[in-house]
RNA sequence: GGUUCCUUAGCCAAGUUGGUAAGGCAAUUGACUGCAACUCAAUGAGCAUCGGUUCAAAUCCGGUAGGAACCUCCA
């Protein structure tokens, strides 16, 4: 199957070629953990556990990648205003993350890396570039000197001549140019390292090359991920040192998902419109939460509205309810369940292997539901096709981690049920009414 | 100011190697039904606007209007 991204290094769509055959090297710019996350952080946790999925289940070993910044100046204020240790800090909101992130569906990545467990390979990182004169020492701090690097710019399609006439860039007597950007700063305040330099700790964008350079031992990997205000100036720094380091752009395909809004309004923390994660899960689940996001394609901006939740819950609700369905009929008849094969897989994972196109791939769920439902309607039940259909939403539902589940009938669950329907049969209403709330709560029906 | 992008039915949304618009939600009608829920069927747009290229454009080119993001910590 060929499988096709958009690459931002090219702003063009171009046909998946791993450097390994068979295997996947992803990384993703993971969360600064100061706070709970909020449902913007879940986008990239989505999309690219989606994207994980789908390529392990076309048979690729995947190996996914996810940082933890535990180290910056906003971690240290906040652990300064809570009392706390920024370890303590840090500690409790990865772990929420996580917690979020399961709840949200997303498997956790193979590997989660913190910065503080790499900060001797970050100064050893450092130290090369002094090395190759990529770096500098002023008073302490560490600068890269961006005008080592060639393209510098390419991925974000900045002019550097552009940037230096822009207003915003800060100001930094220390610094060679106003590009440069610090590798590792000299501090005394919060939690630092001795380094050559001094006591210090290190800067935001050295974090990810070292991880990926530790990890994989190409110092190149197939597909970087990360949100859209990323690619500016993260990742172009993050390629500017691999540039210097390995004469590579550290990976092949860069991806990055757009925004999540509120009203139509990007979510911010400056702005103050910031919803958690937790929150909007709590109130409407999980999965409802994971298909407003999937529903829109990665590289187009959700809005989060009352109209478009209350859709996707409308959508959880009829899979949630086909999917049971199946299930029961096919227990009761006692059809092993995971015998199936699936139907419309095809054009389902066609969809996938285009550019992540969720939206089209939930057209052909949507094509399978309704299928069910008819099948459902019938007389006579074809159980070898609802068993198909059964394997075929399971797969689905694995693949865009949609966490749908059935629940699986002991004996007496059985009987249950049977006698729902023969006092049904024999007009007992007040009985089966009864039996009929009992199996409901026990999510039979 | 620079860069990038968007505008498709009430709402969400797919669709660019050009050939007469997927899907979902809501709505209306009908079917099923002891009741409730669920479910099934049918019904709607010529793609912001103006102009150009073409046998043919939502899809390519240009103008106009409106909107967004990045250039500053942010997914």
């Amino acid at each position: 199957m060929d499988i096709k991204f958009y690459n931002s290094l090219s702003n063009s769509v171009e046909l998946f070629k791993p450097l390994h055959e068979g295997k996947v090297s992803m990384y993703v710019c993971g969360p600064t953990v100061y706070n709970y996350p909020h449902i913007g952080n879940m986008r990239p946790v989505v999309v690219f556990d989606t994207l994980r999925r789908f390529l392990t289940y076309v048979g690729y070993d995947v190996t996914y990648v996810s940082n933890f910044t535990d180290v910056d100046d906003k971690i240290i204020n906040e652990s300064i205003k809570e009392n706390k240790t920024e370890k303590e800090l840090t500690e409790f909101y990865i772990d929420q993350f996580k917690k979020t992130s399961a709840e949200i569906g997303s498997l956790l990545p193979n590997v989660t890396p913190k910065v503080t467990e790499y900060i001797k390979a970050i100064i050893t990182y450092i130290q090369k570039l002094v090395e190759l004169e990529a770096a500098y020492v002023v008073d302490g701090d560490v600068y890269f000197r961006v005008s080592k690097i060639q393209d510098y710019g390419s991925l974000s399609g900045i002019n550097i001549n552009d940037l230096l006439v822009g207003a915003r860039v800060e100001e930094n007597i220390k610094k060679e140019s106003p590009l440069d950007f610090a590798l590792w700063k000299r501090t005394s305040i919060g939690v630092n390292w001795d380094s050559p330099w001094g006591k210090g700790r290190p800067g935001w964008h050295t974090e990810c090359c070292v991880m990926i350079d530790t990890i994989f031992p190409d110092h190149f990997i197939d597909i970087h991920g990360g949100g859209y205000d990323l690619k500016f100036p993260h990742h172009e720094n993050e390629i500017a040192q691999a540039e210097a380091m390995h004469h590579n752009k550290i990976a092949r395909y860069w991806l990055h998902n757009a925004f999540i809004n509120f009203g139509n309004e990007k979510m911010s923390k400056s702005v103050g419109n910031v919803i958690l994660a937790k929150d909007l899960i709590e109130k409407y689940g999980g999965p409802t939460c994971r298909l407003v996001i999937l529903n829109t394609h990665y590289r187009q901006p959700v809005n989060f509205t009352d109209e478009t939740i209350s859709a996707a819950t409308q959508e959880v609700n009829k899979m949630t309810s086909a999917y049971r369905q199946i299930a029961l009929q096919l227990q009761i008849n006692n059809v092993d369940i995971n015998q199936g094969k699936p139907e419309y897989i095809e054009k389902f994972l066609l969809a996938m292997a285009d550019d992540l196109n969720t939206a089209n791939a939930l057209a052909e769920l949507y094509v399978t539901i309704k299928d069910a439902n008819q099948n459902l309607r019938n007389k006579e039940i074809n159980l070898q096709k609802l068993t198909n259909l059964f394997k075929t939403l399971t797969d689905m539902f694995y693949i865009l981690g949609l966490n749908i589940t059935y629940k699986k009938l002991s004996d007496d669950d059985k009987l249950l049920y049977k006698k729902y329907l023969s006092t049904k049969a024999d007009k007992q209403f007040d009985v089966s009414d009864k039996l009929r709330s009992i199996l409901m709560e026990k999510e039979i029906l």
